[in-house]
RNA sequence: GGAAGUGUGGCCGAGCGGUUUAAGGCACCGGUCUUGAAAACCGGCGAUAGCGCAAGUUAUCCGUGAGUUCGAAUCUCACCACUUCCGCCA
């Protein structure tokens, strides 16, 4: 949630820091103009609250000293009131709901320091890690090589022919080998994470309720890029959605909730289907398994303090980098453009991981710091020095995305015959084989 | 799915139409005492929002939402969560 407090004190400035970062216009005639209602109705309101209060409590003594004529009396003067706060309160919830629903649409508010662009092109390299391999033959891609691999009798170990028949466009089916390779890399780095980085594992719902995907800002605004769940005896009303995330079921831990400062910061990871309708990419990625409508991803989500989030985000981002290295995979870390950052975003790091066969670097991780965008969303706090309730700071950050690092590894680890060599590290968790063929 | 019960501040727990301005306890913070600590005693101690330069002050909040009433933690209805039992089930 954007912080009202921003608009009231600084419209003008923040406005435009909001049109020249993001491009986002801010109705400032629109915001001044409920706001003054807002502050209109509100001591009006709370005048006539006080008002039948105060009569009423007199009615009690009254009634209580047995002066029946007095509190008849009171009881007279009263009787206009309640229809009078009644219709003030209707009114001020409807301006407040206003307001909230416009606070709730505007996007988070760029660090300063963040490039200004609009687009991934202006996106700035910060370093690159490993050498692409040169290969003495034509690199093929993961489709190919896949659909190569057999799985035995049950036909080719990477399917997305049968995945159309089940359920449609944009699903894959992985047999045998391979999909043992899926599984090895989520518990790969799920316990990279777990071990050696410190996190809580945890294991969480895939189908959450509306206050969730509010809190972590996919809704009221991008309900179009969610799977709906109509859960029976919800009446059509309270929809459930499916979550295109982890970090919706992790963030959403410390909602409404006053976390320890102790506890400070928080780092909680879990391995999970993820969903997305893909509403508005038809035609990008149509080929392979880049682009699905459910693909599994281990998340990283801190919950921080503000002092430390920034520094927060770099660690984070350096956990996702260690996956890609104990893999063997090249990557160049990005600092995202504001135009290109997501919509609760304040500083957002991508990780893009060498594909020889497109012969470039492709999105397999996104580090952003939210600060208190979802905190104040979701009235997470905690305890500041000075004992005052304070947002929290929220990070998130993929671990990374398991369909894209198979991806990565089938094409960056290919032979010329067509099989796959098996990185070191995943070499336990296949029963010690060091080839799929 | 059926039946019964329970939801009160960080925690426990009283209150079941009107000095509730939510008792009391625990925890926590400050002080007295003490060489220091503990104990004891004294005082403080909720959240959110508004108004105000400030001192302050006002409103709302007892699972959630409607309703009855001059007045609701308290009464009515619906919903949600949890507990126990029965049924079904991976």
């Amino acid at each position: 949630m954007f912080d009202i407090n921003l608009l009231r004190t600084d419209l003008a400035a923040t406005a435009d820091w909001m049109r020249e970062s993001r491009g986002y216009a801010i109705d400032v005639a629109a915001f001044e103009a409920l706001e003054a209602e807002r502050k209109a109705l509100q001591i009006q309101t709370q005048d006539l609250q006080q008002q039948r209060n105060t009569l009423s409590k007199a009615v009690g003594q009254a009634k209580a000293q047995k002066d029946d004529a007095r509190a008849a009396e009171l009881l007279a003067e009263v009787a206009a009131l309640p229809e009078k706060v009644k219709a003030n309160e209707a009114a001020l919830a409807t301006i407040q709901e206003k307001i909230n629903g416009l606070l709730l649409t505007i996007p988070n508010m760029p660090q300063r320091g963040v490039p200004i662009g609009k687009d991934s092109e202006e996106n700035v390299e910060q370093r690159r890690w490993g050498t692409p391999k040169a290969f003495d033959f034509v690199a093929k891609d993961h489709v190919a090589l896949g659909e190569a691999l057999q799985a035995g009798g049950a036909g080719a170990q990477l399917d997305f022919e049968t995945a159309a028949k089940l359920s449609g466009s944009r699903f894959v089916v992985m047999k045998g080998q391979l999909a043992r390779l899926h599984r090895a890399l989520a518990q790969f780095m799920l316990d990279t994470h777990v071990s050696e980085h410190g996190f809580t594992e945890c294991y969480v719902p895939y189908i959450v309720n509306a206050d969730s995907m509010t809190g972590t800002g996919q809704l009221p605004k991008f309900e179009e890029d969610l799977f709906k769940v109509p859960m029976a005896g919800d009446d059509g009303v309270k929809n459930r959605y499916l979550i295109p995330t982890s970090e919706v079921s992790l963030t959403n831990f410390v909602r409404d909730t006053i976390v320890d400062a102790a506890n400070l910061p928080m780092r909680l990871t879990a391995h999970t289907p993820c969903f997305r309708s893909e509403a508005g990419s038809a035609g990008r990625d149509t080929r392979g398994m880049i682009r699905q409508h459910q693909f599994d991803k281990v998340e990283m989500v801190y919950i921080s303090k503000p002092d430390e989030s920034n520094a927060m985000l770099e660690e984070m981002t350096g956990f996702a980098e260690t996956i890609l290295q104990k893999l063997g995979l090249p990557y160049r870390v990005m600092l995202l453009c504001t135009g290109d950052m997501g919509f609760g975003a304040t500083r957002t790091y991508d990780l893009e991981v060498w594909l020889p066969a497109q012969n470039t670097y492709r999105e397999i991780s996104s580090c952003s710091n939210c600060e208190a965008f979802q905190a104040r969303r979701m009235s997470a706090r905690f305890k500041n020095a000075q004992g005052k309730n304070e947002p929290v700071h929220t990070l998130n950050g993929s671990g990374l995305a398991v369909g894209r690092t198979l991806v990565a590894i089938l094409e960056n680890y290919q032979n010329a015959d067509g099989s796959i060599s098996i990185p070191d590290v995943l070499q336990p968790y296949m029963g010690g084989i060091a080839t799929l063929r």
